[in-house]
DNA sequence: ACAGCATTGTAGCCGGTGTCTACATTGAGG
DNA sequence: CCTCAATGTAGACACCGGCTACAATGCTGT
């Protein structure tokens, strides 16, 4: 089939995706509160009961588009992981991609780290959480066995990394943080996360 | 009007406040989504367009309901900046202080930080998070003054210490991080923050 | 090939919501 | 005491999410 008649076939072929997809950009244009199921409806040109077949209720369709945005920063976290060897060069490259997608997906981060999930969900975001972190806790762990990163529990230290680089993210997605001002110092951020507010 | 039983004035008295107290419960209890102005009124014994007259829509009755969550943190803050002398001490008190409030009221906080203001309050909030993470400002400044604190921008040493506050806050706030786990772990995290996570 | 059936889309309804406007009641100041 | 701004009310409107009954479609087993 090379072209859409003018005429709609009844079954729209792919209404899942094109729910995504749609909800995706009003969602980046105005916001999720904005996001609206009869709109979405509308613009793809199907009945205003059809987004009900593929999503049992707005909350699911959120937490689906939440779960694309889960796999995108993995995406982008893993190909900064493989940016080359080196410790150092890892971690600054992992809090530039974190705070890329913030800059580039603000909404889509706020909808990820969201508190309001429907309780099947939130066990896959969970487990989404737990495998964008784990980038980095493996990359602690690579350089806990090296040396090159104190001893101690690396789930801890992790940690500490993770909530330092989300923090910024969460302030530049909140826009209570300038986001360009952020990138700009975000390698003197990293410096002070590895070596400490106290003076050496 | 002949039907008002036990005779309830036809003025509120304080219905602003009235209205900012209701909504601060359901928000605490049912979360920001659930939060309807009709039921609100309902709830408070007034008409359903009676909150109009003192929140020109639902967003502002919102960014109402964060600037207070705003003025309650600063409070908190100031009290744990006020907790005794002695740079350390300061920083574990700030930081529980912050965390605690996370723990205690998490739907308010991820509302603070909410992406979406009326443009007007916007102004307004963010000078409230400027004097929010003010605390954190004068301490670093203070403690850089006597030496307790590396060089550098104290702005950018102070981000970095709010980062990581705001980091833990929101993965709580969020759920993403079990809070009593992060709570117990605070002073470790504390200590990462001071000393690095490079060895020494 | 084709009958049966699960999937997908439709139309209509319901209760609810936010916001607007016209009107009613009140209390405070000249 | 009289006016008038502030506050509360009632009704209307458009929209929304979710449900149900129904229609069109396409897959599968025989």
């Amino acid at each position: 089939m090379a072209h859409m008649p003018a005429s709609r076939p009844y079954h729209h072929g792919d209404l899942r995706a094109a729910l995504l997809q749609s909800a995706e950009r009003t969602l980046r244009e105005k916001g999720a509160g904005a996001l609206s199921l009869r709109e979405l409806a509308r613009d793809i040109g199907v009945s205003h009961a059809a987004p009900g077949r593929h999503f049992k209720d707005k909350q699911a369709l959120l937490d689906a588009l939440a779960m694309e945005g889960y796999e995108r920063l993995d995406r982008a976290l893993a190909e900064a992981y493989g940016a080359g060897p080196g410790f150092e060069k890892r971690m600054a490259a992992l809090a530039h991609a974190y705070l890329g997608f913030a800059v580039e997906h603000p909404e889509l981060l706020e909808l990820m780290f969201a508190r309001k999930h429907r309780p099947d969900s939130s066990a896959q975001l969970g487990a989404a959480v737990d495998r964008t972190f784990g980038s980095l806790t493996r990359l602690f762990a690579d350089a806990q066995e090296s040396g090159e990163i104190v001893d101690g529990d690396p789930e801890r230290i992790a940690l500490t990394a993770a909530a330092h680089l989300h923090g910024l993210a969460a302030l530049i997605a909140s826009s209570a943080l300038d986001a360009d001002e952020a990138v700009a110092g975000l390698d003197e951020h990293v410096h002070l996360l590895l070596y400490g507010l106290k003076p050496r």
